[in-house]
RNA sequence: GCGGCUAUGGUGUAACGGUUAACACUACAGAUUGUGGUUCUGUCAAUUCGGGUUCGAUUCCCGGUAGCCGCCCCA
């Protein structure tokens, strides 16, 4: 390589460089998904980012297959993908092991996926995301605990119910509502996009779009809120009767929303979405649904299904605004100075009979000065520091310093353990 | 994909079209110190890229690129 013009050493547009400090930050929160979810017996699975372009294809909708997604050919001729979403890769892998599986699925999954998009804040073309799924259910309960997760999680990093909303539609509630007026379903479609947009258009423009699609004065909402048919007024009540039951789990925050859309492609019944309640971050923090048709894709009977998935970076967005993020450590937890390079043999067996006990240690390797080595803790951003020279070594004692608050405090070499680990 | 705004050391800012592009922080080196975030000295380091106008461009114009904002979309 000549070195005419130096490389770059920005990133590929529209993706994050992850430093140190910052992966800490979001590896935490896949911890706290994590931990949360094993707590409800879910079970973690993983698989490569890189898809045939098929499994795409048959399900999604043209343009987002073919401006969305990164596809390009292999050295083998075959048309790869690289993920833009995690739920086909699952439907694909239920699929094939639809036999054996023990069902009902309790599945996770947190990784990276990749959307060709024009990035923008809270938007880039490669983004983190947990999915959470529950496969192998009908109907409310599974639609429930979904949902319970959901919010499980969101609990686990401290937010509370005034945090956040939990906004839940149901698309056979539509769908049954728009069958009673006569509506065709690419009519009831389009009419909810237009509900979708609601908020995005003049009243005036949505009372005219919105008129399109009634029929004797009626369109499926007013239909829903009439509450005078009957068949419609069934799948509301079983509808009602979710919202309910999970109010009455102490979820508070949940209500019914027919503005809830969710995008239309393979939604089947319930779908939802959390939104902050701090107007200043509009986005949806988390959304899902049911989908029962999607694993039938790939062969065999229909397998009922429903999940979220839950982005990594508009959660740290909702978790910092609301003081919430823990501070993410990246490093050691102790750093053992010496006083000279003589103390360093001995300072490495301190140390490593503390790392046999758990603690995250490091050791001075350098002739600096001890208030340089402490310059180099605080910059590290290790919270302890330790000097162990030929007095600590005589005595079995150190002066354990905590470099926040600048305190110093004598313990023995037995007690460093418990105070550090905490 | 469409439109608007922006682009100066690693970071944050400054510079009527006119000397060697300034300041602060950071980094690095040194002084001092068996205990840091204080001080002192020094060093590295920038006009996003390509054209154009001009005697002369960081400054004005056009284009590329990137970032931010809105639209589309958001699986």
């Amino acid at each position: 390589m000549t070195d005419k013009q130096p490389l770059s050493t920005e990133p590929y547009k529209g993706v994050h460089d992850y430093y140190p400090l910052d992966w800490a930050r979001v590896s935490s929160v896949f911890e706290t998904i994590r931990r949360t979810l094993r707590l409800y017996g879910f079970e973690e699975y993983q698989a490569s980012p890189l898809e045939r372009a098929e499994l795409y294809e048959s399900k999604t909708s043209e343009e987002i297959v073919s401006q969305q997604t990164y596809t390009f050919t292999d050295r083998g001729d075959r048309r790869v993908t690289l993920r833009p979403e995690m739920t086909p890769t699952l439907a694909r892998m239920v699929a094939g092991r639809r036999r054996e599986l023990v069902y009902p699925l309790r599945w996770f999954s947190i990784g990276n996926r990749f959307r060709y998009e024009r990035p923008q804040k809270g938007r880039s073309r490669e983004f983190y995301q947990a999915d959470v799924d529950i496969i192998g259910i009908e109907g409310a309960k599974a639609e429930g605990e979904a949902v319970v997760m959901a919010y499980e999680i969101l609990r686990a990093f401290g937010a509370e119910n005034k945090d956040f909303r939990i906004r839940m539609n149901s698309r056979s509630l539509i769908n049954a509502a728009g069958e009673a007026l006569g509506l065709s379903p690419l009519e009831v479609t389009e009419y909810l996009s237009v509900i979708d947009r609601k908020d995005k258009m003049s009243a005036e423009d949505f009372e005219t779009a919105r008129a399109v699609y009634r029929k004797n004065g009626t369109d499926p909402l007013e239909l829903i809120e009439a509450r005078t048919n009957e068949s419609v007024d069934a799948v509301y009540q079983e509808f009602m009767e979710l919202i309910e039951a999970l109010k009455e789990r102490g979820m508070d925050n949940v209500e019914f929303d027919p503005t809830i859309a969710r995008g239309f492609l393979y939604y089947t019944g319930l779908v939802f979405e959390v939104f902050d309640t701090n107007p200043e971050n509009p986005r949806a923090l988390l959304g899902g649904g049911r989908y029962d048709g999607l694993v039938a894709l790939y062969g065999g009977e229909q397998v009922p299904a429903v999940g979220f998935a839950i982005g990594v970076e508009t959660l740290i967005d909702f978790l910092t605004t609301h003081n919430l993020l823990p501070q993410a450590v990246s490093g050691a937890r102790l750093f053992i100075g010496t006083p000279t390079e003589n103390d360093i043999a001995s300072a490495q067996v301190l140390a490593d009979s503390l790392r046999k006990q758990g603690v995250s240690v490091l050791v001075n390797v350098s002739g600096k000065s001890l208030g340089d080595q402490i310059k180099e803790a605080v910059k590290r951003g290790i919270p302890y520091f330790a000097a162990y020279g030929e007095n600590e070594a005589t005595s079995g004692s150190l002066k354990l310093k905590t470099l926040e608050s600048g305190q110093e405090d004598a313990v023995s070499k037995d007690e460093l353990v418990s105070i550090i680990v905490r």
